[in-house]
DNA sequence: TATAGCACTATACTAAAGTATAGCAATAAT
DNA sequence: ATTATTGCTATACTTTAGTATAGTGCTATA
């Protein structure tokens, strides 16, 4: 193994430091899956809670609220009574698609390797227990 | 806006499983800055943390045992004396090359975002606290 | 001999994320 | 008249994530 240099360091510290950025946004258990729910359309409150199997209320509140703050969901009252409230993605959200898409890309390949590693272990008697 | 259908719900559910068995992996603000640290070859313990800026020895413990469990690191007993550890990815987490660069391209579009809006309240002068 | 590096672990703590349960004011449906 | 729906908020709580600080046994270096 070589030695860790300082350009390694810094080539690094450049890939990290938008990477966080983008975390830094998108952390958590629910924001995404909510972005994924809107992406299918502007969508109510009930509506997203329906997608987002196991979200409360609570919760789908506090993370609209945030992801409204950061400007990747606007919040629209539609005129008529009673008042209604739906959701929608900005362009600024919609950019999040390829981000979406790989993460998509690689959870169908996880579970693939989960299942193949199940699979092996069944053969071989080693299932154990976690 | 359309009612959402059954249609709808059961495509978002479809999109939505693999991106939350992605999450469940890579979960938390430690995960993915430890990989893309490795991306650059493998390393030691101490090179890692210096990558990673502000973990904590603990925290890097912690999740570097996360992520072999989760088969996303190797952990290498490096022969001679005294005892070294390297830390390596499998193909397996090689595969997040595209989540990676898919949050780094968004990250850095978040990021000059920010900046627009900033510029803006600045020169309407809205800038009022955080 | 002293100091620093390596790869951690231990203990104790705070803060943030998430859950559970209930309620509310308005309207719509039965 | 009663019940259900909508879009939430309130309170209280548990769990997980993350921080702070110290220490260990070993070795290499000055």
């Amino acid at each position: 193994m070589k030695k860790t240099t300082e350009e390694d360091h810094s080539q690094c510290t450049n890939l990290l430091k938008p990477v966080r950025d983008s975390l830094d946004v998108l952390n958590g258990k629910w924001k995404l899956p909510i972005i994924i729910s809107l992406t299918f359309g502007e969508k109510r409150f009930t509506d997203i809670a329906k997608d987002v199997h196991g979200i409360t209320d609570r919760m789908l509140s506090k993370e609209l609220r945030d992801l409204e703050l950061n400007g990747l969901v606007v919040r629209k009252i539609l005129d008529g009574y009673p008042v209604r409230v739906a959701y929608a993605l900005t362009p600024h959200s919609k950019s999040l698609k390829t981000v979406i898409d790989s993460l998509r890309n690689w959870g169908i390949l996880h579970r693939k390797k989960l299942n193949m590693e199940c699979k092996e272990k069944k053969s071989s008697g080693q299932l154990i227990g976690k």
